[in-house]
DNA sequence: CATGAATGAGTATTCATTCAT
DNA sequence: GATGAATGAATACTCATTCAT
């Protein structure tokens, strides 16, 4: 790993705990192991470290959700497979993904990062979310919903779970298979039926093998 | 209004706002219209003063989220009226309830804010719903679910829908009485009948009467 | 005990401790279990207290260096009885003596504090012990020795052993009567028939009945 | 000289002058041509900083009461090297020396010192003298009296001495020789013959070439 | 007499940023 | 590429003092 990357990672890591404000450059610097002269060499000021910092997990996730809800299967699968990738994701990244929590249009920006900059982001979040959505009421999967509200709907209940996942004391083993059931209850057409989706497959349902 | 409630009040939008690190004393007590000595002498430090704000609204929130659970109904119905009465406090106090998305167990708390003092504090609002929750699965309004996830799920689809609505620029117009219908669908154990439960009233179900 | 007496003592303790600047009037006022209010409606300025302090204390040590070196006496018998009466002053009142050695032109006074007045006040401290040496060195039973500097030696002499019996943490348990004896071995004209002087009496000589 | 011994320089005067209390970090700054955060960015806190300027003259002054006191000598004669040395050192570093009155445990220590660090590092001026009195004790310079407390005695002495020729405005020129001949007096065992002793020589005796 | 609300100057400390090496 | 010396703006907090009740 290159001494670029080392500060990105760190970068990840720090913010992710401290948030942009507590965060210091110096703290970054210190958890990758280099002086902190370096971090603004490479990249510029706090704020532009920030957003790179979470734009790069930004795009890993844009990346697996995109896979995961390509190929075969009914709307109401991919949006199964969506969430099951989503809540993959946060248990394989433990520790760098919480600055997706921050760094995101759902959450209090803090004064100093760019709005606008992390609103155009993280739109394709919902956008693959809404695809999904549109497809499985098309395909008579998915109940008639106002799509795009339903898409609202959906990532806030991926958050919400994530939330209590990651940050709270509550016991909330296997909650992120129970919300997959819950959204799912929510929106088949033909709950009777049970068969219009398959299984879902997370890597990591319980514990898994988080990053670092 | 006297000074020291204008200065929980200012307290209120400032951090919630800001956050607490971002916020300055000196902010709140501007925005109080009094001299920044006198927040300490009423309040503290600056903790402290973060806290009594959080508690205060939590405090008016577990108020009429109890009184908004009480009486007749069924199980289903209450979880309704709880939704109802949490997004319906959400729109009264527009300005001052933001502190509660930032000062809670399931957001990041930053640096210097006591973790323990807050999960303490918000136990209740789970408590209350899982206590619905329970009421209905006995009752028969609602399927047979694990009870303490159930309710961390539904606290979280309540939680994802307010962060939409007062936090990103994405459309969400009516998403509160969405939010509703999606845990009913979800929760309800009679979905053919349709008339276990009665039509919720939110006194601002789209825009209402905040604050300030 | 009236609450303006009351002040006084608790300043006395306050500052002595504490030292002017880092001694604060809310203290004093704790301490003395009145409102801060009170301290400034009674002795004005926080220079004021402390001056009234210091010089309560002053007035107290002079009267009883007064008494115990008039009467009858060689010279050097009033030298040991001056020293006596000073070791006894500072055991009588151990919590409110340390204003004194803060107080005292032979410490730095702190910025905030009239250097003048305080010279003027203590001046009369080697007043007395110089007529003692003087009269000692008339009477034969002190060597002929520069007046002044041998008292401002002695006086030295006194405030030394007593920052090393209240302030340090060495073992100096009868450190008092020892440094009587070596004063008085440097200044005796006639160490051979050691009969020129009598034995000093202290009421506290070792443990005593401090205030308090 | 760099900045950093620049800053310690500025220290030991401010701290000396002033106190930790009344001392503030901006002054130090100001004094030695440097910005404030350089002060904390080379010693830390204030507390560090004014153990660091206090323990640096502490070590000076060590090294020079080791020198003085070795060598050929009654214990006697090196009871009063070692007075002189200490004079010379007060004189030498007249500026700079006061913050040693002010940091060892013959003074009160401010609120925010480190106590048993100071009383640690200062031990060692106690013990050193304590060697010289046993010594002549041993060698038969100087009477039978108990170590402890003599070597307490004397350091009191010099203390005091030093107090009143740098703090008070009494006149005192020559005060430290004549201190030196007043524990003479005291200590001999032989003050007939006179001759069990060699004359001190001090580098400033009256004035000197104080630093600065 | 007595209280404490209210003010604002002053201080230590943190931290992003710049820049010479 | 890499370091850390150097700066100064910003902030939480303390505290003496004033004054209305």
């Amino acid at each position: 790993m290159t001494k670029k990357e080392a500060i990105l990672t760190a970068a990840q890591q720090a913010f992710g705990q401290l948030g942009f404000t507590a965060a210091t450059v110096k703290d970054v610097a210190g958890r990758a192991g280099v002086s902190f002269g370096l971090v603004s060499h490479y990249f510029g000021s706090k704020q532009d470290l920030y957003l790179a910092a979470a734009f790069d997990m930004a795009d890993r996730l844009v990346d697996k959700l995109s896979g995961s809800t390509g190929g075969e299967g009914s709307g109401l699968d991919k949006v199964r497979r969506y969430m099951a990738a989503y809540f993959d994701f946060t248990e394989e990244h433990r520790y760098r993904f919480p600055i997706l929590l921050r760094c995101s249009p759902f959450s209090h920006l803090e004064p100093g990062v760019d709005a606008r900059r992390v609103a155009e982001k993280f739109g394709v979040f919902i956008d693959i979310l809404k695809g999904c959505v549109e497809e499985g009421i098309a395909d008579g999967s998915i109940r008639p919903l106002p799509r795009e509200k339903t898409a609202l709907i959906i990532y806030g209940n991926i958050v919400g779970s994530v939330r209590t996942s990651l940050l709270t004391p509550y016991e909330s083993k296997g909650i992120f298979l129970d919300t997959i059931e819950h959204v799912t209850r929510s929106l088949e057409r033909h709950p009777a039926a049970g068969g219009c989706w398959q299984p879902v497959e997370m890597a990591n349902a319980d514990s898994g093998t988080p990053d670092h």
